[in-house]
DNA sequence: TTCCAAATTTAGAATGATTATAAAATAAGA
DNA sequence: TCTTATTTTATAATCATTCTAAATTTGGAA
């Protein structure tokens, strides 16, 4: 499980220094079990700076997926990119209608990552490991406005 | 391994006509390996339609991903969502540094559809099973380069 | 055939997430 | 304190993608 040490000491380790913003963005990822996107970070953290910009943000997400200590899921339904500070191997599940996005244990994703090192040869930076679909919940929104129609 | 056919019938059976553009869109999907953007399929077929428009290319795409029939992988280091017509369970693999994904065949990810499925209730779309790193010929690259700055 | 309405494609404008830029603020060290 | 490198910020710019409305194509009557 990663920590916020996990993610601090990446970015000290790379020669980067600890400002009050990159520490609070990497608590927040640590924090957060929804996978927030750029601009969720940038409206959660706007309290607490009230002169934070979007590039700061945007830049430190790059550093710490770059340093692979953070994976970048892609779209969610939405067109924004999502973020996952959870780097054990884990399958992400993802609402195209909500945009919501859940965690899934697998036993199965667990080996993949030697297995996918050793037939390759490439250095692995990072994984997006994510399903989509739909929710139980907009499932039965989308069969009751079939429904609608229907009538 | 999906045909041609399996693109081409998703879209007649969700009440679809099928258009030469269509057609040829689906066929390139089919025939290439490389996971291509929006924007390589529209210069691959722009010599056949002279008149294409990327509107066309990225109305296709999305309705044969909301069918279930192709999956989009998202970003690979550029800042183009790749797609892929291969909907068979396998790990995709991209280089951050060329944005090339190759496939990678895998026992592990067999199995990940049912599991899911069985476990979240989600009706599943697609799978997005994508890793990235480097390739060895752009960790030589990186290696060369850092040696020149250190002298 | 010819005609019609629906579906589709197209060209071009608009959007908006992300990136780039340059100036202001901050921090580390002498 | 100075000095300098790093970082943040405000803002402009980019560009992949989406939207829009007009033109074209289609399939099915008549
Ligand atoms: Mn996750
Ligand atoms: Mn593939
Ligand atoms: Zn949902
Ligand atoms: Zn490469």
């Amino acid at each position: 499980m990663s920590t916020i040490t996990t993610l601090t000491s990446a970015l000290q380790q790379a020669g980067m220094r600890l400002t009050p913003q990159r520490t609070s963005i990497c608590e927040l990822l640590v924090d957060s079990d929804e996978h927030p996107t750029a601009a969720m970070i940038y409206e959660t953290l706007k309290p607490r700076f009230a002169s934070l910009s979007l590039a700061t943000v945007y830049n430190t997400l790059d550093t710490l997926v770059s340093l692979g200590v953070v994976n970048v899921l892609g779209h969610a339904g939405d067109d924004k990119v999502h973020y996952d500070a959870d780097t054990e191997p884990h399958v992400n599940l993802a609402c195209l209608s909500c945009s919501k996005i859940v965690d899934i244990p697998s036993e199965h994703v667990t080996h993949l990552d030697a297995e996918i090192t050793a037939a390759s040869g490439y250095k692995l930076l990072g994984a997006r490991v994510l399903y989509y679909g739909l929710c139980p919940a907009c499932q039965k929104k989308q069969a009751r406005q079939a429904t609608m129609k229907r009538n």
